[in-house]
RNA sequence: GUGCCCAUAGCUCAGUUGGUUAGAGCGCCUGGUUGUGGUCCAGGAGGUCGCCGGUUCAAAUCCGGUUGGGCACCCCA
């Protein structure tokens, strides 16, 4: 079989999937253009310490799942495993500070050094939003709205359940995390091995074990409602309540943490179960702290990143490609014509293609195969009388059309 | 990174306890039609059975390795 082929994890885009990808891609442009999120694009790739410091020294991404090397300089660089720090980055080193508060869209190629498995790749490709600069409630719930907003329109929204958590404030959440260290120190010898690794790394996590020993244990966890701050409560309260206002339905899922450091507040993934083990299509959250991490004036920031392969699997419905017209020239003379013709007629705004080689029976056979919706003959005899022959690809009526007249008999 | 399953023509798949020239449908090509596609008819091309090695008189079929894919874990979009 073919030696040559697509790096693992990675695969090739051909029209179907590629249409389909666009779509999603172009309405969560459209969708989020509404709410006045603008577009932007950051490089693929940074400079290692732009991810390495702010997504969380101990997070799977960083110690596992990114492309990094050297490039000639010596500098280490690393393909963007997401989009978000990038953004911030970009905020920082463009001074955009004076220009808060930000409303970010932005959708493209992403990195990540997995085992490939359904829905998920090493280069995939992700559509994203990011508010900078708004502390408020407000910007979460319109956030959400945003993801809700998109889903509807790919005529997916009913195949996802939004989910919903806080992760609390700094403070909060460090009390809540030693609460919840000396809970599991205390059973640690109950814990699977993987759950003791939590403990150490991002005791968080333990919450969400899938290991029964872990979940026997985790049953009598502290709960983080416990440990919320009056101000974390009050947060999360308006945000619950924007979107009960706005009829958005979501679950409380408290065992919804993220795996990247630089969330706090709020916190949200719309799941579907139709794609198996991954199921979060879209997923964000609050990163007060991130800007501020890498160096930034401190700056408030909420967003939230969709995997764009994952929406493409959930949509069964996207625009086609309109139908072309089928140019077929009949010998010499007419190759000749052709060239113009088929010209004007795009200029008009018909989509016009030309068979570039073929007798006319090929012509006519890849002019069915592409599913032109007319073919246009013009050979000795049209020539002759300044007209063409039209072919109606679906009845198989022919006329004779003036070729003045071409482009508005065409007209679709 | 770990575990389980899978790999035969361009595509989707058959291939019986290892046994002669590995099959089907779709697609592709040619002809029936010297200026006419899609339907129909006739014919044709196309596979070192993912790759490497082993067992055997004999391997698509059994064994080991490897690469790729699927599913789950991990983690995430």
């Amino acid at each position: 079989m073919a030696k040559l082929r697509a790096v693992r994890g990675t695969q090739d885009l051909l029209p179907e999937a590629w249409a389909r990808h666009c779509h999603v891609e172009e309405t969560a442009r459209r969708i989020t253009g509404l709410f006045n999120y603008r577009s932007v694009a950051t490089p693929v790739f940074e400079f290692t310490e732009v991810f390495a410091r702010t997504l969380g020294e101990t997070s799977d991404v960083v110690t596992k799942e990114m492309y990094t090397f050297a490039d000639k300089g010596g500098d280490s660089l690393t393909l963007r495993p997401e989009n978000t720090a990038g953004v911030a980055r970009a905020f920082i080193s463009g001074n955009l500070q004076q220009q808060l508060p930000l409303k970010y869209f932005y959708s493209g190629p992403m990195f990540r050094h997995e085992r490939p498995q359904k829905g998920r790749l090493r280069q995939f490709h992700q559509i994203g939003i990011e508010v900078l600069g708004v502390a408020g409630p407000a910007a979460d719930i319109e956030v959400i709205q945003a993801g809700a907003h998109v889903l509807d329109a790919l005529g997916v929204r009913d195949l996802t359940r939004l989910e919903l958590n806080t992760l609390g404030d700094p403070d909060s959440r460090t009390a809540y995390r030693e609460a919840l260290v000396a809970y599991y120190a205390r059973r640690e010898s109950e814990l699977s091995e993987e759950g003791r690794s939590r403990l150490q790394r991002n005791p968080l996590r333990l919450l969400d074990s899938k290991d029964e020993r872990d979940k026997a244990v985790s049953a009598d966890a502290p709960g983080y409602d416990d440990y919320l701050n009056g101000q974390s409560t009050d947060f999360f309260a308006e945000v619950c309540e924007g979107l009960d206002a706005l009829g958005i339905a979501y679950v409380r899922n408290p065992r919804l943490v993220r795996g990247l450091d630089y969330y706090g507040h709020t916190a949200f993934e719309f799941t579907t179960d139709a794609l198996g083990a991954q199921g979060a299509v879209i997923a964000g959250g609050r990163y007060d702290g991130l800007v501020a991490t890498m160096g930034g004036p401190p700056t408030p920031g909420i967003g939230w990143a969709g995997g764009i392969e994952r929406l493409a699997m959930l949509t069964t419905d996207y625009p086609e490609a309109s139908p072309v017209v089928s140019l077929v020239p009949v010998g010499p003379a007419a190759e000749k014509q052709a060239l113009p013709l088929a010209d004007s007629l795009r200029r008009a705004g018909i989509a016009v293609d030309l068979g570039l080689s073929g007798n006319l029976k090929r012509r006519m056979q890849q002019a069915n195969r592409i599913g032109a919706r007319a073919a246009v003959l013009l050979g000795e005899d049209e020539l002759a009388k300044a007209v063409a022959t039209v072919r109606d690809m679906e009845s198989g009526e022919q006329r004779e059309v003036p070729i003045d007249r071409l482009a508005a008999a065409l007209a679709p």
